[in-house]
RNA sequence: UCCCCGAUAGCUCAAUCGGUAGAGCGAGCGGCUGUUAACCGCUAGGUUCUAGGUUCGAGUCCUAGUCGGGGAGCCA
């Protein structure tokens, strides 16, 4: 007999079926008359299978009593129509084995509810929960809508590099890559040659894909980019990761319009999908972890997102009554609060704010006509805030090295991006989502380390 | 990195003015039961985050540190 898995039992399993699962045990109900209750979870599904099993059941006595909470076991048995309430099916079980006890004193996950806080101190536990298997099997299908989204229009999946020398992109501060001995180094103080370094060069982790992906977006086409991304830097918050996954679509021949019109699609459409593909998840987190979470999601497929100009942003934020914390002002970039303030009060929805000033945004944005804002765009949603960051590029060379000069950038270490410029180029687009931020705007999981298995942050990386 | 708050049983928390360390849940044992957040009784379980200091006496006050939470900055 082949293994079932729970979630097809529960689903299509008729009574009279004759089959066998296997996984770890949720919770034992003993009735003194004889039999007890297994709940079996192997992660398939949020539910568990509910396993009736007779004292008389081949391995019962050997083994009941180490079937506690964690344990492993693989039963066969008989579906049954089931009499009790909670299910439609359970399962009357004909041997019972043991595979891998759990003892019941020093299993960290009890039958009860814990706090995330304690659960990421058992991060290669918490999966066995309801809210972690329920988050690991709607990241899962939020990936693979975001792969379809783009194979079903084209786009080809390009994988840039995880090691990068371009020292500065103007997204943050850089995790260095190394094989020279520090220690060594450390004990002769002397100037550290990079030349004798693996590359070469000073190398580190990638901050972003993007600088690549317009290489193939100017010669294969619309492309995107899925994959780790890293950051150095020291925050501390519920909204940032030190390495998190990011997509990176990047299109020749779009402008600003464009690329929104494709940002709005691309998050409508995987949520459509996750609620269709993930149901009993989505209800679990309804239920359980935040109240709004199913009627945000209907009204970000439902409604297309407002479009707003920063400097109309700025006369809305000016003109509230609201009193912020810190005052609104044109020119300089708009706080927390402000885009809170937006997203969820104001509008009380998804908000493309465009055409920032110059001044605060990176060399490879495309400047206006104005010279004073550049043709970039953030999507702001509800509760997590900006989930994706984007921009036409500056595809006219001249403009493009003016701005290098503006923001204090060697135009040789991008000698390469130039050359985009310098030989057919094009205008073009793209924009870039945080995979974790998602995850959390779908779940209503209210901190980032919770939404990828094994979060690194400033001073955590056990697992 | 900055501001605020916190750390006490396996988990979640309480402990008045500085005076003998407590509950619920979980666990063990027993009872009851087609049960499903099961229920009832009993039992065990503590270097009160770390290092100093004040005091006759510190979970409680002071200093420094570590880790966690909320907010901010950086951003996705």
């Amino acid at each position: 007999m082949s293994r079932s898995k729970v979630s097809d039992l529960l689903k299509n399993g008729q009574p009279g079926e004759q089959v066998e699962v296997r996984g770890w045990v949720r919770t034992r109900r003993d009735s003194k008359h004889g039999f007890s209750f297994i709940e079996l979870n192997d992660g398939s599904c949020m539910a568990n299978l509910q396993c009736v099993v007779d004292a008389d059941v081949e391995g019962y006595e050997a083994t009941i009593k180490d079937v506690t909470t964690g344990a492993s076991v693989a039963l066969t048995g008989e579906l049954k129509e089931s009499p009790g309430k909670g299910q439609r099916v359970e399962m009357q079980a004909g041997s019972l084995k043991l595979l891998g006890t759990a003892d019941a004193q020093s299993y960290p996950l009890q039958k009860k509810r814990h706090s995330f806080e304690f659960l990421r101190e058992i991060a290669h536990l918490r999966p066995r929960t309801n809210t972690f298997g329920a988050i690991a099997r709607v990241r899962n299908a939020i990936s693979a809508s975001i792969h379809r989204f783009f194979q079903d229009r084209g786009f080809l999946y390009i994988n840039t590099p995880i090691i990068t020398t371009s020292d500065c992109e103007g997204a943050g501060e850089m995790f260095q890559v190394t094989t020279l001995d520090l220690v060594k180094l450390a004990q002769i103080q002397t100037e550290i040659d990079f030349s004798q370094d693996f590359f070469g060069k000073a190398a580190s982790l990638t901050v972003s894909g993007q600088l690549e992906a317009e290489i193939f977006a100017t010669s294969v086409g619309d492309c995107y980019t899925f994959g780790p991304t890293f950051r150095a830097e020291n925050s501390n918050t519920a909204r940032h990761l030190a390495e998190f996954w990011m997509v990176e679509p990047e299109m020749p021949f779009y402008e600003l319009e464009d690329n929104m019109t494709l940002a709005q699609e691309f998050i409508q459409t995987v949520i459509r999908d996750v609620l269709e593909q993930c149901p009993e998840d989505m209800d679990f987190f309804n239920l359980r972890i935040d109240k709004t979470c199913m009627d945000t999601m209907r009204n970000i497929i439902d409604n297309d997102f407002i479009r707003l100009p920063y400097t109309e942003a700025v006369k809305i934020l000016e003109d509230s009554s609201t009193e912020f914390e810190y005052p609104v002002e044109c020119g300089r970039d708009l706080q927390s609060e402000h885009e809170r303030f937006l997203t969820e009060q104001h509008f009380k929805q998804p908000v493309i704010l465009h055409d920032y000033p110059r001044t605060i945004k990176p060399f490879y944005m495309r400047c206006n006509d104005d010279e004073k804002t550049v043709r970039a765009m953030d999507v702001l949603v509800p509760r997590v805030g900006e989930i994706i960051g984007g921009s036409q590029r500056e595809e006219r060379l001249d403009v493009l090295l003016a701005r290098m000069e503006e923001c204090d950038l060697d135009p040789k270490e991008y000698w390469w991006y130039a050359d985009l410029r310098r030989y057919g180029s094009v205008p073009h687009s793209g924009f870039g989502l945080g995979l974790e931020r998602l995850v959390q705007l779908v779940t209503g999981m209210q901190n980032i380390r919770d939404v990828i298995p094994f979060p690194r942050t400033p001073k955590n990386a056990e697992f």
